[in-house]
DNA sequence: TTGTGTTTTATTGCCTCC
DNA sequence: GGAGGCAATAAAACACAA
């Protein structure tokens, strides 16, 4: 390995810096100076101890992190912004114009892709939540015009039977349940399934195979997300993926996403299922 | 002033691509 | 096999409450 070499930044931050003969050699032990390496680089101290003295610390010691101006922050943002890759020829260019080693602007670049990364994980969660909220509260509504529904069937069932029972028993003895309630049963049925299917993407709640809404009393959450707008989500988080990521980002990072919406989903699953499933 | 939490800079190890 | 990317992490710098 090319052993890094002290070299004293000649910007006008005075960074030490370690350098191996290109910006990405350097990649040895986590810090080649400690005492043997920083004697070996100077001779003129005769002895450890003369090397551990506190004025050698405080004065001559290479210096330890600098963060960076704003201006060279500024220029790095401006630069990230039009492209958050860093080729070749752009970084030495930057490190040029602001006085810094090519590695610490790729460096920089690797922290700044990083820190992006984490604020579109918590931008598309927040997304995906509040999609989430609003279903949920649509859901709400249609539970209870469901439960409304279910006690208007009941009570007129109740009435029907009992004018019938009072017609007399000499007539035909009426079936368990009397056509005209299943019929306004049915009436009820159609009437909620029209309205949860219509403008919410043909996700039919009452389907053929499914449970049916007076035999059981089934939840009506329906399978998919009808009032979530996940695709609309899931568009944005395609487009700005887009300006800057690769195909694999996008994909890895999207089920990073979902799976975050997922558990989310699982969670409140839990704690509703009480009613959502019962 | 000091303890503590957060942010920034830098390193390391592993992986993929050419 | 080298170059470069990313995740995980260390450590310095910074912010801020007590």
């Amino acid at each position: 390995m090319d052993t890094g070499r002290l070299i004293f930044d000649a910007s006008c931050h005075g960074n030490m810096l370690l350098m191996g003969s290109s910006d990405h050699v350097f990649r040895g032990s986590k810090s080649l100076l400690n005492m043997e390496e920083t004697l070996k680089r100077r001779p003129f101290f005769s002895s450890h101890e003369e090397l551990m003295e506190e004025e050698y610390y405080d004065e001559q010691l290479p210096e330890k992190k600098r963060r960076l101006t704003p201006e060279q922050v500024l220029l790095l943002e401006r630069s990230f912004e039009a492209e958050n890759k860093l080729e070749p020829e752009r970084k030495s260019q930057l490190a040029k114009k602001l006085g810094l080693q090519p590695r610490q602007v790729a460096v920089w670049f690797q922290n700044r892709r990083a820190r992006w990364k984490t604020k579109q994980l918590e931008r598309d969660y927040d997304l995906l939540k509040s999609s989430y909220d609003s279903l949920l509260s649509d859901f709400e509504a249609v539970r209870k015009e469901n439960e409304k529904l279910k006690s208007e069937v009941f009570s007129l069932t109740e009435k029907l039977q009992a004018k019938e029972s009072m017609a007399g028993p000499e007539q035909q003895p009426p079936p368990a349940k009397s056509e005209h309630a299943i019929a306004t049963a049915a009436d009820v049925t159609v009437k909620v399934e029209d309205r949860l299917s219509s403008g919410s993407g043909g996700s039919a709640v009452v389907d053929e195979e499914g449970p049916q809404l007076l035999d059981s009393g089934d939840s009506y959450f329906p399978d998919e997300y009808p009032g979530c707008d996940v695709g609309a989500a899931v568009e944005g988080v395609h487009s700005e993926e887009e300006e800057d990521g690769s195909e694999d980002s996008r994909r890895s990072y999207l089920s990073d996403v979902f799976a975050a919406a997922e558990q989310h989903h699982h969670e409140e699953e839990q704690r509703l299922g009480w009613w959502f499933w019962s």
